[in-house]
DNA sequence: ATTAGGATCCTCT
DNA sequence: GAGGATCCTAATG
């Protein structure tokens, strides 16, 4: 899919799942102020911040109350472009996206869209014209359940956050 | 190509 | 009080 946020974005091309039953997940140990949005209606972003640093955008997934939600990881830039230069002072276009403290600063990312729904502006999102190859493999940055193959990657994308293997 | 350290702060125990 | 779904820079092989 085609992911903006107020008209700047792109080309999903890297996600990570989690789940309530997976202990790498803010939604293993049940509901929590942070992780509220979690539980409730699919197809709302949650966000949250990372090492104290990096805002990361979540697509919140499953039925209300489960707890599931995917981590975006990577984009391919390809609407407001000069927008995300100018926010991540960065002009290397794969320096732009990938990878989710970068993806977030680039879309301007912040607590202010946690618990907003998807289908509505700020955001926008775009199903891809024709079927696409995805590939899996371990998730990143993580030392629970590190071997779920939950991270999902459009094949041969330039704009991965890593190669997968 | 790989490693190490720092920045920075919220969340939950 | 500890630790994190990270990124950047600098130093080393």
């Amino acid at each position: 899919m085609t992911l903006l946020v107020n008209g700047v974005g792109g080309v999903i091309v890297e996600t990570e799942a989690y789940d309530r039953e997976d202990p790498a997940s803010h939604s293993f140990s049940g509901p929590t102020p942070r992780n509220a949005v979690m539980f409730g209606p699919p197809g709302r972003a949650y966000v949250y911040l990372s090492y104290g640093i990096h805002w990361c955008l979540n697509f919140v997934c499953r039925e209300t109350g489960h707890g599931a939600g995917v981590l975006l990881r990577a984009l391919e830039p390809t609407a407001g472009i000069p927008s995300m230069v100018e926010r991540r002072r960065q002009r290397e276009p794969r320096l732009l996206c990938s990878d989710p403290g970068r993806l977030g600063q680039a879309l301007a990312i912040d607590h202010s869209l946690n618990g907003k729904r998807l289908d509505r502006a700020p955001f926008s999102l775009r199903a891809a014209a024709m079927p696409v190859s995805v590939v899996c493999g371990p998730r990143i940055g993580i030392s629970k359940a590190i071997d779920h193959p939950w991270r999902f990657g459009l094949a041969g994308s330039r704009y991965l956050s890593r190669p997968f293997r």
